[in-house]
RNA sequence: GGCCCUAUCGUCUAACGGCUAGGACAGCGCCCUUUCACGGCGUAAAUCGGGGUUCGAUUCCCCGUGGGGUCACCA
């Protein structure tokens, strides 16, 4: 029974899609797997007015970034092929003419101006309006040039079950005679998408809270079309990071790769955006897709709106970032022109202190840059005792450094570092001129050239002796200088 | 405006009608550390308002208020 769900996410292709779009296939995608399903990707294309060009492979390229797989879909074929509507319309049409013949659907007599005045009289009566007011009297047969539309059924209320928040009603102002196939041809969304979900055996609907209302148009459809309707599943919008409203490419919402290229790794996204609007009732906060997909339940899908928090995407980010192995870290990172070896080494630096890709690159170009090149020092900043508690620099003190630091192997750890140079730094202390920073801050400033950056006996074991003797010596001959 | 949906810390959320309303992120403090970061420990922070049902409401019901959605030849 289980291995019978189909579930499907049918965006148009209208640009890119944002993350309010990607949670809603994220859902029906788990909801698939998570019953050994199959998930179908479609492209609604039937508003050849909104189309973006290239909207198509972005999409794919979007949703194969995240991670989701489709069984079925618009790229890789399947048995309801094709899966783009613009190329289906023969199908919409004979679901058409079907209704046709049982007097579910008429043409529309009225022409555009026609329309418009009938709908301004209801206004300035302040009366809703009505198509089905104004049905014509005798039907003439449908030339394909007029709007067919749907002959829709008086019901006082609606009720209807929803997977996620239960019992849902409309009253019958719900539903008018609305249009199932344009003048241009193209059918519209609400025809197409239940003809297609009645072939493709769609048994599961995951959408936006923007469809309850009109869902009693697509339960009456189902019925003239003699189809048992799906189960529906409402989500909870997202919300904009500011707002209360929801979530829109108007609004400035942003495109899925915009992520990616800010150096968001997929499995954080996925991660953040299951639970944004999902919670498994547990503590857990990190999940792998396994994870989900074995965790994943509608019964805990929230009702209402939540915002998209950044802040906490950077730390699961900065979670998924380190479970990489290095090789992984450098595939992924897009360093480019990087010194391998150098990079190579600085990754356990980067993965403590990046929370993104974006900022692992910002780091080899600055604070870490003294890693790859050596720093440009100051003189007045190697002897000014800025901020009050800094020791300052004394010739003594590197040239302290330099000899515990030139006896060091040339393969050395942070560890041994650490113990070779801190009982020089503790001699100072004991001194109580400046303490351990009497020796650790010209250590620091000499090998990075910064006021902040890694500790030092870190950077030592990665630049190596010679390097920091080298350093060291240039140091000494500014303070001498 | 009609209809519909919705309401727990700043944010995401947990709590068969029953412990001092729990966790995470962010905040704040302390520790570690001459810096930053990481890490550890701790702390502050919420049930929209009013009725009702009940021995007992975050939880169930009603009203109000706030927020959202929808009323297209868009999806």
């Amino acid at each position: 029974m289980n291995s019978k769900v189909v579930t499907r996410f049918a965006p148009s292709p209208t640009g890119f899609m944002h993350i309010g779009g990607v949670r809603t296939a994220l859902y029906a995608w788990l909801f698939a797997r998570k019953h050994g399903g199959r998930f179908i990707l479609r492209i609604e294309d039937t508003d050849k007015e909104r189309e973006v060009a290239n909207s198509i492979p972005h999409i794919i390229e979007s949703l194969t970034w995240f991670g989701i797989e489709w069984d079925e879909g618009i790229d890789r074929g399947g048995p309801h092929a094709p899966y783009l509507q613009s190329k289906r319309l023969d199908l919409y049409r004979a679901y058409a003419e079907k209704l046709i013949a049982a007097g579910h659907a008429y043409p529309d007599p009225y022409s555009e101006s026609e329309l418009e005045a009938l709908r301004n009289e209801a206004v300035g009566k302040k009366q809703p309006f009505l198509f089905r007011d104004h049905r014509p009297a005798k039907l003439s047969p449908w030339d394909g040039r007029q709007p067919l539309r749907f002959r829709a059924p008086r019901i006082a209320r609606y009720e209807w079950n929803d997977l996620v928040r239960g019992r849902l009603s409309a009253g019958e102002e719900a539903i008018d005679d609305f249009i199932l196939i344009k003048s241009d041809g193209y059918p519209t969304y609400n025809l197409a998408h239940i003809v297609d979900d009645i072939e493709m055996g769609v048994t599961h609907v995951m959408r936006g809270e923007e469809f309850i209302s009109s869902t009693p148009k697509f339960l009456s459809l189902y019925e003239a079309l003699g189809a048992t309707a799906p189960a529906f599943a409402t989500m909870p919008v997202i919300l904009g990071p500011d707002g209360k409203k929801k979530l829109s490419k108007r609004d400035g919402a942003k495109d899925l790769l915009d992520y990616r290229a800010e150096g968001y790794v997929p499995e954080a996204m996925m991660n953040v955006l299951a639970l944004v609007g999902w919670n498994p009732g547990t503590d857990q906060e990190f999940f792998s897709k396994d994870e989900l997909i074995a965790a994943f339940d509608l019964s805990r899908v929230q009702v209402s709106g939540a915002h998209f928090d950044e802040v906490k995407l950077l730390t699961i980010n900065q979670h998924w970032m380190r479970t990489l192995s290095d090789e992984e870290f450098i595939a992924r990172g897009d360093f480019h022109d990087a010194d391998r070896e150098k990079l190579r080494a600085a990754v356990p630096l980067l993965k403590e202190r990046a929370r993104t890709f974006r900022e692992a690159r910002d780091m080899l170009a600055g604070e870490l840059a003294c890693l790859f090149e050596k720093p440009a020092l100051n003189r007045g900043k190697l002897v000014a005792k800025e901020p009050a508690d800094r020791p300052g620099m004394t010739k003594s003190a590197l040239e302290g450094l330099l000899g515990l630091v030139q006896a060091l192997p040339s393969d050395v750890s942070t560890g041994t570092v650490k113990e070779t140079l801190m009982p020089l730094a503790d001699a100072e202390e004991k001194k109580g001129k400046g303490g351990r920073g009497a020796v650790l801050w010209p250590l620091r400033y000499a090998l990075s050239g910064q006021e902040r950056s890694p500790d030092p006996f870190t950077l030592v074991a990665l630049l190596g002796a010679a390097e920091t003797v080298s350093r060291i010596r240039a140091a000494i001959a500014i303070l001498e200088g």
